[in-house]
DNA sequence: GCAAGGTC
């Protein structure tokens, strides 16, 4: 029997499409990578009997990058990564191992059938799952036809069996105009980061972002909430006058009017109208109206609207909404909380959607009154083929999803209570007064609006447009401020700003459509590939050049609001090349300044640096200094010149001391080094030299500290190491009066993990332990108990003069 | 370290 392998682009839709196929009677398993499953079933195909196997990808199973050594930020012009540098195509989850795991299960299979979702992005998914599976798959009969896509707009019985009795081929054309969106998207946005990121960061010590990005749906993105930052600047306030009058009939409390003039700016004008109603004494009823206020019934939610919603009513972020609606829909809550689909399916079935809340503790009785009196289907919206709208699957306790308020719906405000009047009744005017008051600036976006702006201006999709408001944020572009109001920050606005003045393309929310333009005529064919792909890449490449050229402009506003590098920070340690002293700049990314160099070198991130007894490096006379992770952390020296430049071949960049392999400075991994870390495989655990009296000894590699040898007043690392386990010796020597060595002995020499002394006075643990460390007597385990391949293991080694000459190349 | 697009 021939096998047809079915694809969907998640799993939760191969799911249910095998269901609607097999009509509920396949069989499922989990497949090799643990998220996608396989259902499968038999059925007819082509006018004959066949094995289905039903599974999916989890979205894109490729990813474009660059080849690896066009990543290295310091020796790649970012002017290259236009044309110059290749790029490849990476698995996009290598945790997945998508590409076996579609493999295992093609092997053997003779068609397959495409059932990836029907956007530009699904046919450019079909071809990832083409490259992956047609290698293993059967050799099928010469011309017959072994490839099939099918093209569903819902997913309903119907539609799915449609679907299948029409099957087709995969759009060969839109699958490049992806590939074409995903080189531009690279080339552009890395280009433009790494050049702004580098520049900037070089010149500025308080810019206060470890990465200035652009790319061309974040930038926009930006561009909407300073757009509005400039409004508000702008604004000029204006005063203008109201015309106010209070009347009252009878015994009613007095009710102040409503001018239809509004208001007027002009002060006489407004003097004038006072003056003139002030005639009257009384108020008569002229006419009464009466206007209904309608609010339109709501759409069936889609996942941008959730988003708003979610924002405006209940403050929440995109992304944090995202995450939450994802637990809802794992947990069945909620349906499939990605969609862009906001009509629901003729034959829905709502009530039924309904009577699951029937027992809701909260809105009971108003579940139980709209299926007594009937629903109102919501307003008509659109299929846009993908899910169904999102839509409660069953009832929730406030205990069950623990939340801890429920915010009512923006109802239509009640409306003043106007009192009973008809046409000519008189009221009596108790005063009539000019008020002064003055036009307000607008707010700054709030979240709900920069989603509609984006939605409008088709910056970004409905999954990322979460992520590109989140990107702003976390690059410090922007703030969120009270009510979920996005306020840039003085670096978002002075980067755009700073593009207006360059090339206001960079920013402008065309910058997208106008590519999309052109990347549509490749998926309607109408245009070559190639060709629309190097036309684009060559416009860009010149607003590169153009930018790269034009840079002190955007520089200029830059002056303004932040200081630059040499004037921040506060001078630390001394220049190896110049002997003078360095500015250590804290704001992020923190680094060292010499401004006598004009050189930056950058320094670990997250922790604390001070000057380390101004020791110096030997190899490159730079004075060390002490990083530390915090108070009672780890800590260790490190070179701010070998930090950037490894000094020895087997070292790599972000290296301190107790990596270093120096042969005999006494800062370095081998002076210092004892013995192979507890706990991760490739780490060794180094003295930390300041950590008296409270000595420890810390991994280079992991975040193991073990602590050893309280009170010591002097620990050394000798020479020699342990017969049983090849760790150095360690030389301790105590206080007199606080030895714990037997005999009151003041100094020994051993192995910190087999010496018998050392045994009953050291007690080995760390924050992570997880074997117990207690020497709690007896033998250690086979005399080598640490030991995972220690022996032979050249990471520290025993003889220090072969080592030596080892290192020196 | 970078983009934007899928989805887990």
């Amino acid at each position: 029997m021939r096998t047809v392998l079915m694809v969907a682009e998640k799993p939760s839709l191969a799911q249910s499409i095998a269901k609607i196929l097999s009509k509920g009677s396949c069989t499922s398993r989990k497949g090799l990578n643990g998220a996608c499953s396989v259902h499968e079933y038999n059925g007819n195909f082509q006018s004959q009997t066949v094995r289905f196997k039903m599974t999916s990808v989890c979205g894109h199973v490729m990813s474009l990058d660059f080849i690896g050594k066009y990543n290295n930020w310091d020796k790649v012009d970012p002017a290259e990564l236009f044309s110059k540098a290749p790029t490849e195509k990476k698995e996009a989850n290598p945790k997945l191992s998508m590409v076996k795991f579609l493999q295992v299960e093609a092997r053997g299979c003779d068609y397959v059938v495409l059932w990836l979702d029907c956007d530009k992005e699904g046919e450019n998914i079909c071809f990832e799952v083409l490259d992956a599976i047609q290698p293993v798959m059967n050799k099928g009969i010469v011309r017959e036809q072994s490839v099939f896509r099918a093209k569903f707009s819902s997913i309903t019985d119907t539609d799915i069996w449609n679907a299948m009795n029409r099957l087709g081929e995969p759009n060969r054309n839109e699958a490049l105009s992806v590939d074409a969106r995903q080189e531009l998207d690279l080339r552009i946005g890395c280009a433009f980061t790494r050049f702004q990121t580098k520049y900037f960061q070089g010149k500025y010590g308080n810019l206060d972002s470890s990465l200035i990005s652009f790319g061309p749906c974040q930038t926009p993105t930006l561009g909407f909430c300073v757009e509005r930052h400039d409004k508000i600047q702008s604004f000029k306030p204006e005063t203008y006058w109201v015309l106010q009058a209070k009347v009252f009939k009878g015994k009613d409390t007095p009710l102040t009017l409503d001018w239809n003039r509004v208001r007027v700016f002009d002060r006489e004008v407004g003097q004038m109208f006072v003056n003139l109603a002030k005639i009257s004494k009384e108020a008569k009823v002229e006419s009464v109206s009466k206007k209904e206020k309608v609010k339109q019934r709501p759409q069936a939610l889609n996942t941008v609207e959730m988003l708003r919603v979610a924002s405006s009513a209940l403050g929440m972020g995109p992304q944090h909404t995202m995450q939450i609606a994802e637990r809802l829909y794992t947990q069945g809550y909620i349906s499939y909380p990605r969609t862009e689909t906001t009509l629901y399916h003729e034959n829905f079935d709502l009530k039924g959607t309904l009577k699951q809340q029937i027992n809701n503790t909260i809105w009971a009785e108003e579940v139980k009154a709209l299926l007594s009196t009937g629903i109102n289907r919501p307003r008509k919206g659109n299929d846009a083929g993908d899910h169904p709208p999102i839509t409660p699957m069953r009832s929730a306790s406030e205990g069950e999803l623990g939340y801890t308020t429920v915010i009512p719906w923006q109802g239509i405000p009640l409306e003043e209570a106007l009192p009973a009047c008809e046409c000519g009744d008189t009221f009596t005017v108790e005063e009539i007064k000019l008020v002064e008051q003055q036009t307000s600036p607008p707010h700054y976006l709030t979240e709900a609006e920069l989603i509609t702006l984006m939605e409008k201006h088709g910056i970004g999709t409905d999954a990322s447009i979460p992520v590109h408001i989140n990107n702003i944020c976390q690059r410090n572009y922007v703030t969120v401020e009270n009510g979920r109001r996005l306020k840039p920050t003085n670096l978002g606005i002075v980067l755009v700003h700073g593009y207006y003045k360059i090339d206001a393309e960079l920013v402008l929310p065309t910058i997208r459509s106008a590519v999309e333009k052109q990347l549509n005529l490749i998926a309607q064919g109408k245009a070559n590939y190639q060709q629309v792909l190097q036309h684009t890449l060559e416009i860009f490449k010149r607003k590169f050049h153009y930018f790269v050229d034009s840079i002190t402009s955007m520089d200029e506003l830059m002056e303004v609001s932040f200081s630059p590098i040499a004037a921040t920070g506060k001078p630390l340690s001394r220049c190896g090349k110049c002997h003078r002293f360095m500015k250590y700049i804290q704001a992020k990314p923190s680094r060292l300044h010499c401004s006598h160099c004009d050189e930056t070198y950058s320094l670990p991130q997250n922790g604390a640096i001070k000057l380390y007894k101004e020791l110096r490096c030997p190899l490159d006379d730079f004075e060390l200094v002490l990083w530390t992770s915090g108070a009672r952390g780890k800590s260790y020296p490190l070179c701010p010149y070998c930090f950037s430049h490894p000094p020895f071949r087997d070292m790599k960049k972000g290296m301190g001391c107790n990596e270093c392999t120096h042969p005999t400075c006494q800062h370095s991994l081998n002076a210092l080094g004892i013995g192979q870390c507890v706990e991760c495989d490739s780490g060794i655990l180094v003295l930390d030299p300041t950590s008296g009296p409270k000595w420890r000894m810390a991994c280079n590699k992991c975040n193991v500290v073990v602590h050893f040898f309280e009170h010591a007043h002097k620990i050394q690392v000798a020479q020699e190491s342990c017969d049983a386990c090849d760790a150095s010796l360690v030389a301790v020597d105590f206080n007199k009066t606080r030895t714990p060595l037997p005999d009151s002995e003041t100094q020994h020499t051993g192995c910190v993990f087999c010496d018998p002394v050392f045994q009953d006075v050291v007690e080995l643990k760390h924050a992570t332990m997880r074997h117990s460390m207690h020497r709690g007597g007896g033998a250690r385990r086979g005399g080598r108990g640490r030991g995972r391949g220690r022996r032979g293991n050249p990471k520290k080694p025993k003889d220090k003069m072969a080592a030596l000459a080892a290192y020196f190349v």
